[in-house]
DNA sequence: AAAAACTAATTAAACGATTGATTAAATTAA
DNA sequence: TTAATTTAATCAATCGTTTAATTAGTTTTT
């Protein structure tokens, strides 16, 4: 019988340090962030890292396999909706956009592990816990082609590519974003009002790339 | 007279050492890098990036430094030539992703860089650097306005935003972009038919976005 | 023209500091 | 009592940097 004898309530220190892991290792690099800085950041001895997690890059891993299925659960529910197919592209625009920007640092690490030439095993990690997401829109943009509501000549990979494009580019470079709008704060990265404006651009953007003439023309552009 | 006394014909140790920095710091990214990694690659003594640059740190300012200079001066051709503002526009895209897809590890380093939170004046340096970039678009999208040739309602800044997030999540995250493309190696990310590709995409998706239904009838789509 | 003086470039070796990891002892809670 | 958790101290390895000595090309002196 394979059980665990004793159950304490502690809870807090293996958790702290996948939350301290998330946000240092995304704000500076996994290679910038010792485990002494980690281990202060979050309040716990050091040794705890190699007793939770057995190694610095335990913790890593770790941390990139215990976020992902909280996305996938999510993605489900819009499939489940009704609706035209670029309403449900709406959707995931939105809720891709609410996601990221409420967790920015977790988003900033994954994508600038897959720009790195190192670790290829958690690249693959990483790979096969987002490729749902751009899934999800590659079947909406194909639905919305057969039944007329697309054009039947767009390039569906590259648009995806654009959609996430724009937002990593946005949202994981805010020094970058703030410079481009003339922005003071990095905090306005953040606000409601960018958010608002980002999808305003993104499905206008959208809008325009995929949708047939006479389409387009029946639209009452809803933004 | 200012002259220099001694001229050894050396040369190759600086460069060496900003071309293998280059390379491996974008590649690995910058902590990842060890000084003894990079100076055995550049087949050069370790003491050498401290007599050249002072620091590890100053070898990495150096390389961008001297980077930037050559791209602002390609930027300065496109501005004289004559055509309509989408001409221009196409003319920027085809030079940038020419740029970019040459030299991919650079940009992998500097994009990264700035979605670090360290190193501030490392991100200065290189948001002046790639300010003028950006600037061009936002004129000739401008100048397209005034004349009707595209939409009055276009947010330019994020459209910006759209064209270089499109280009830098496909190349630099290659293992990223060969699953959604399902492709095998990486190397198709360099290929001629990828960057062709590339091309087509992002002139028909601005295309869309950018002109005024009027002018875009009237066009002949050269793509 | 040869020798000496000079100087920039390069080397091998070592510096102290910090790294990720481990230990054995102490503490905690069931 | 017992096992899980936490601690402080320590490990060898590696880090970025520095040193003192050497090489090689240039200039000056004789």
């Amino acid at each position: 019988m394979i059980v665990k004898k004793k159950k304490i309530e502690t809870v807090d220190t293996r958790e702290q340090l996948l939350k301290t892991a998330s946000k240092l290792f995304g704000e500076k690099g996994f290679e910038a962030v010792s485990t002494r800085e980690l281990a202060k950041e979050a309040d716990v001895n050091i040794a705890m890292i190699a007793y939770y997690f057995g190694s610095k890059e335990g913790l890593f891993k770790a941390m990139i396999e215990e976020r992902f299925p909280k996305t996938v659960a999510q993605m489900r529910n819009i499939q489940k909706q009704e609706g035209s197919a670029w309403d449900k592209i709406s959707s995931v625009i939105d809720l891709y956009l609410e996601r990221i920007m409420g967790d920015g640092s977790f988003h900033k690490l994954v994508f600038r592990e897959l720009s790195l030439e190192q670790r290829p095993e958690h690249r693959e990690l990483i790979l096969s816990g987002i490729e749902k997401n751009w899934e999800v829109i590659k079947t909406y943009i194909r639905e919305g082609q057969e039944n007329g509501e697309f054009k039947e000549d767009i390039d569906i990979e590259l648009t995806i590519a654009s959609v996430f494009g724009t937002i990593f580019q946005l949202i994981n470079m805010p020094c970058w974003t703030i410079r481009l709008l003339g922005e003071k704060e990095e905090k306005f990265v953040k606000s409601e009002a960018f958010k608002t404006r980002l999808k305003t651009h993104l499905k206008a953007m959208m809008k325009a790339h995929l949708f047939n003439e006479q389409y387009f023309e029946k639209m009452t552009p809803s933004v």
